[in-house]
DNA sequence: GGGCCGAGCCAC
DNA sequence: AAACGTGGCTCGGCCC
């Protein structure tokens, strides 16, 4: 039956009786589309206007002044199916206005980003109905203004309907999408994103404390030592400019902004010098001294900026922690994105990780897997040599080293094992001989000599990357061992880059099944993880997660355990993916973040 | 003044 | 700036 998009049918219940009678109806469901209206976004301030909950063919909208303790069982139930539309909100929402947790989740947006991965990123309820059902929605903010709602309580029909349309198209956008992740052999995936979004939540909620204090005094010493380098600049750049950036005294009225890539270009042309661009690795092999300050200016500045004060602002007025925003399908590889602010680019240098604190008696429990993407790869290309290096527990940077260089262990210097290390790691991006040259010292000819050395050593991962490169091309697509898929937007013949776009998709096959199946394995471990902590009983949280790495905060009495069970899981994570190769996890807890 | 984009650079 | 994969943040500079 199609949804009458004009009259959606919809029950608004506004009496404590109605709802427990609503309840006990539902209750008896197999599947429930939920969805709330609030006057914000913040889970910790908003206010829940509305929770509506819908069978297939009537969506029964709540008042959320009623008191919805009756419906915390439905969305706990395990049985029954819970339709969302980013469901990290109305879980969030929930959870920290009402103390509810919702289980086993279908979340349409998830859904269709997993089926779209690549392709393009129109998750939206809108889009999504319009793709399905071939409908228009309205999501005119003007018309529907919850915050206004909030503060005068007046909730209008035309107000209901759109929420009970919310809910009601769920059901079958539900049915479409799910028969095209069957079909698409998804739901692996499915299962493993729709299990994690809860956790994501929890993960967000509980955010992370900061070292105000701490923080403060590490950007003051920057902003010193920047302010120290602007007047040595400004000395040498005395006959032509003043700088902006200190507005000291200068022979000249022109002023430089030191932030301008194109007065910085302008800049070096007065002391006689062409740059093709200003980018550090430029800079590096310009022989002027104020192409080394500008060095040292644009890394304090850097910090300065991105790690400055504005971050402090993200501190939440109420939880006195920092709450970032992860996006679970961040990246188009499965990677987790990371915003407001990005916790996946925090400096690793101890200055600002240590400002990262746990709760007053709890320390932080930080683990990260140990060479985790090159284990990958040693377990999809097979490489006999490669997985015996594991095996064993050799340094494999240290065995490529003697490989290529044809050396004995004793005789390998720091600059060979980097120059091994650049190249494990520059063939995982599939990156050239040219490229790889460039950041070892090495011309074109000499890097390419080490490569074939490399790849005789290693064939069958020269084999895997060749082949996984083709593939990317041929199919269209990549996979990861979950079975996630990342599409391509295939080149036309005629397109003048046509030969440039496939060597990208080249590169993005050999690349996204190692970057995705490390993605996933961390996902189980997050899921293992936070089950464990809820069936042990422990005082302990996920605080974030970078890639490869997972932060946790435990009660100080919870630590011991703790450790065990993150070690335990994050292995049990990669052992659900990884059959021939051995998963090593770091685990270490401290008073900061570190390891 | 807001939106958008590229440059540059932080992370894994 | 480049034949290096995945992101996000801040800034300058341009547009309307």
């Amino acid at each position: 039956m199609p949804i009458d998009i004009k009259n959606p049918n919809f029950e608004y219940i506004e009496t404590q009786e109605e709802l427990n009678k609503t309840a006990a109806v539902l209750s008896r469901e197999a599947v429930l589309a939920v969805d709330l209206e609030a006057d914000a976004l913040d889970p910790y301030t908003l206010k829940v206007l509305l929770l509506q909950i819908g069978t297939e063919d009537k969506a029964y909208v709540f008042n959320g002044k009623l008191d919805l303790t009756p419906l915390k069982e439905i969305l706990l139930d395990e049985r029954i199916l819970k339709l969302l539309q980013n469901g990290k909100f109305d879980y969030e929402a929930l959870k920290a206005s009402k103390g509810f947790s919702i289980n086993n989740i279908y979340d349409t947006m998830l859904a269709e980003r997993i089926l779209t991965t690549g392709l393009i990123r129109e998750n939206s309820l809108g889009a999504i109905a319009k793709k399905y059902l071939n409908i228009t929605l309205d999501k005119d903010y003007e018309n529907y203004n919850w915050q206004e709602v909030g503060l005068t309580g007046r909730i209008t029909q035309k107000h209901l309907k759109y929420a009970a349309l919310d809910v009601l198209v769920l059901f079958p956008i539900f049915k479409k999408q799910f028969e095209e992740i069957k079909k698409q052999k998804l739901i692996e995936v499915s299962k493993l994103e729709f299990r994690l979004l809860p956790v994501v939540a929890e993960m967000e909620l509980r955010g992370t404390r900061i070292d105000v204090k701490k923080w403060h005094q590490n950007i003051e010493a920057l902003k010193a030592r920047r302010d120290e380098i602007v007047v040595q600049i400004q000395r040498e750049l005395k006959p032509y400019y003043k700088i902006q950036q200190v507005d000291l005294f200068g022979s000249s009225d022109k002023v430089l902004n030191l932030n301008s890539p194109i007065q910085i270009v302008e800049a070096f042309r007065k002391l006689g010098i062409d740059l093709p661009s200003t980018g550090e690795a430029v800079l590096r092999k310009v022989n002027h001294p104020v192409a080394q300050l500008m060095l040292q200016y644009r890394e304090a500045e850097k910090l300065i900026t991105a790690f400055g004060e504005n971050f402090l602002e993200k501190i939440h007025k109420k939880t006195k922690r920092i709450h970032p925003d992860f996006m679970q399908i961040g990246a188009d590889t499965g990677r987790f994105a990371c915003s407001n602010p990005n916790l996946q680019q925090i400096p690793q240098d101890s200055s600002f990780r240590g400002c990262f604190i746990p709760a007053e008696g709890y320390k932080l429990v930080v683990a990260d897997y140990s060479q985790i993407e090159l284990r990958i790869m040693a377990e999809l290309s097979g490489d006999k040599v490669f997985l015996g290096a594991f095996d064993k527990g050799e340094d494999l940077h240290m065995k490529t080293a003697v490989n290529m260089y044809n050396v004995k262990e004793e005789q390998v210097d720091k600059k060979m094992r980097t120059a091994a290390k650049t190249i494990n790691f520059g063939l995982m991006y599939g990156r050239g001989a040219a490229s790889i040259g460039a950041q070892i010292g090495v011309g074109p000819d000499e890097a390419r000599v080490l490569l074939d050395k490399y790849f005789k050593a290693y064939e069958g991962v020269k084999a895997w990357l060749d082949k996984a490169g083709k593939q990317a091309v041929k199919d269209g697509y990549s996979q990861t061992l979950s079975g996630r898929k990342r599409w391509y937007i295939m080149p036309d013949k005629g397109d003048p880059n046509y030969e440039r776009l496939l060597a990208n998709i080249e590169r993005q096959g050999k690349n996204t099944p190692i970057q995705g199946s490390s993605a996933d394995i961390t996902k189980y471990a997050l899921i293992n993880i936070y089950d464990r902590i809820k069936k042990e009983g422990l005082d302990a949280y996920i605080t974030h997660t970078v890639h490869d790495e997972i932060v946790t905060e435990a009660k100080e009495s919870d630590v011991a355990a703790m450790t065990k069970v993150i070690s335990e899981e994050m292995v049990n994570a990669g052992r659900q993916l990884l059959k021939k190769v051995k998963v090593e996890v770091d685990v270490k807890a401290s008073d900061f973040w570190e390891h």
